[in-house]
RNA sequence: GCGGGCGUAGUUCAAUGGUAGAACGGAAGCCUUCCAAGCUUCACACGUGGGUUCGAUUCCCAUCGCCCGCUCCA
């Protein structure tokens, strides 16, 4: 099979990842086990830098975000409110003549690949009974295995912000708009786990669901929902009163943008992708992915979707709960407004309820009822949050930033004849080892005890790696295969050869070998703005 | 799940119906005054399970895994 460079590249990355220690197969010495991989200590480093710099951005650095860690098996009946129990299955039919694999629910609508003037559903083939897979996967809680007992490893962290959502809003001191971040293992049961770790069936996410006011409400108290033409031109000030669900959607999505660049994967490796309005789902009022080009294609990061208030209406109607929040300042502006803005506000409010409650199999009658109730809320100072989600995949970032970090250089060796390297050029942000240390040589122990010392140093900062075997050379390519960004090294002038060298060390950089001289006492100031 | 291809040290590859070699890498030691240097020593593999056979890494079957297509998503 001749292939293609793409595959060739994909397979020098698994290789790499193998050897230096970032992903093996799980469950590797019993023949392995579809759709899941573990982390080395090389990979661990990286998904907990990635981690940690994606929750710091996220909570820590802003006002109105805060995190949550749920659990990974909730009530069932969560996966029933988000629709995960009855739509996150798809029954699909087989043609064994044509050997083509179909939606059961859309054979009517797809031409047969062999003869494509019937329909797959009219055709000749003799096809398979319609088999339905639910991609959750299932376990039982407690000792009785019966159906009472079922329940469901999540396939998404976000159900559980939705449903903790009023605890939070209660406990944290946050008023709409605010959001509520989660970092977690999610776990689907994929047809087809391909592409190394880039579809698993155990995965991990990093999710912001982010709850702003309705249209109407802001319109009721900014007196206009600003354009996104506007937010455009003035995105540094964040969250104006009139921000409808639009500029907070737009919003999120540079800000999600500059995050990537911010841990070294280039504006010009990222595709920002806008569903169009039939590829959108049921749910989504708009969503925007995030692309990155992969060796095998240019593929999902992270979508940003406009979720509208669906999601807490679904865990109302479910656990009976509200799930609205009360506001002083909606009551106040609602009462000010002119008779005909209210009703104008009101009427708006109504129909998305209805339609809503109406695509949900609500009937009619009781869907006008519960609309009504919901918009008479507004002067009351009552409504359901919408929310902006943007829904990140770790291992997939993960992976994004090993293809985009992976290169290939010459460098001269020691006789000056080059030498293919291969170096993992990461962000030192997200660089499992920051710095390395480095005695010239191991056989000297002043050197030794010198290199120890600087290491003892700078460790409690950052991740240091001390090594001392073989040719200072060897141990510059190693950390290069590694992605460290700083070598250290400690030499005769560091003891004194030279005294007015005395104290420093060289660092040598990895992306171009250069080095430069510095003392030792400013390491520490020198790598920390780089390395954060 | 369906169809096609492929499974030999950590990696990349050899060879063989009579139980396997290399290179690089790894470990230990010597040496080494800045980019995979040199010398010595060591460890490590036929994915798993059946079958055929006196004997299977080799042939057959199954299974697991990887890659490619169909399909799906973070």
């Amino acid at each position: 099979m001749a292939e293609s460079k793409e595959n060739v590249l994909m397979e020098k990355i698994v290789s790499l990842c193998k050897r230096r220690g970032f992903i093996y197969q799980s469950s590797e010495i019993y023949g392995g086990i579809n759709g899941f991989w573990d982390y080395g200590p090389l990979g661990a480093e990286l998904k907990r830098n990635v981690k940690e710099l994606w929750w710091n951005t996220m909570t820590r650095q802003r006002d109105d975000v805060v995190g949550l860690e749920a659990t990974i098996i909730m009530s069932p009946q969560i996966w029933k409110a988000s629709g995960h129990v009855d739509t996150f299955s798809d029954p699909m039919i087989d043609c064994k003549t044509c050997k083509g694999r179909f939606r059961a629910d859309q054979t009517h609508e797809i031409p047969c690949p062999q003869k494509p003037s019937k329909m797959v559903s009219e055709c000749h083939g003799e096809k398979t009974p319609p088999r339905a897979f639910n991609l959750m996967f299932q376990t039982y809680v407690g000792p009785v295995q019966d159906d009472s007992a079922i329940a469901y490893l999540r396939p998404e962290t976000a159900q559980a912000i939705f449903a903790q959502f009023k605890n939070v809003l209660e406990t944290s001191r946050q008023k709409v708009p605010f959001g509520i971040a989660q970092v977690g293992k999610a776990f689907r049961n994929e047809v087809t786990p391909r592409n190394f770790t880039f579809r698993s069936r155990e995965f991990e996410q990093m999710e912001l669901e982010f709850f702003i006011k309705p249209d109407e409400v802001v319109e009721a108290i900014a007196g206009r929902v600003a354009s996104t033409a506007e937010i455009g031109n003035r995105k540094s000030e964040i969250g104006n009163p009139d921000w409808g669900w639009e500029a907070w959607h737009k919003y999120w999505v540079e800000q999600r943008i500059a995050f990537y660049e911010g841990i070294g994967l280039p504006r010009t490796t990222l595709v920002e992708y806008w569903q169009k309005p039939e590829e959108l789902a049921h749910y989504a009022r708009a969503c925007v992915d995030i692309l990155f080009t992969f060796p095998f294609g240019t593929q999902e990061l992270e979508g940003i979707a406009a979720r509208s208030d669906f999601d807490l209406s679904q865990h109302e109607r479910f656990s009976g709960k509200p799930m609205g929040v009360f506001e002083e300042e909606l009551r106040t502006a609602w009462n000010q407004l002119p008779k005909e803005k209210q009703d104008a506000l009101w009427r708006r409010y109504y129909e998305n309820r209805k339609k809503y409650l109406v695509k949900m199999g609500v009937a009619e009658e009781t869907a006008a009822r519960d609309a009504t109730e919901d918009a008479n809320g507004l002067a009351k100072g009552q409504y359901i949050p919408h929310v902006i989600e943007p829904s990140a995949g770790v291992d997939r970032l993960i992976l994004a930033l090993i293809a985009n970090a992976y290169s290939e250089d010459q460098m001269p060796d020691e006789k000056g004849k080059p030498e293919t390297r291969v170096v993992l050029k990461f962000h030192p942000r997200v660089a499992p080892i920051k710095v390395a240390v480095l005695p010239l040589l191991k056989n000297k122990p002043e050197l030794v005890k010198k290199a120890q010392a600087v290491r003892d140093q700078l460790r409690p900062w950052m991740n240091v790696f001390y090594d001392d075997a073989g040719a200072i050379g060897r141990r510059y390519r190693r950390q290069d295969e590694a992605g460290t960004p700083f070598c250290i090294t400690i030499d005769f002038d560091t003891l004194g050869e030279k005294p007015e060298l005395q104290d420093t060390v060289t660092m040598r950089h990895r992306d171009d070998g250069k080095q430069e001289r510095l003392a030792i006492g400013e390491l520490l100031n020198w790598l920390l703005p780089k390395i954060r």
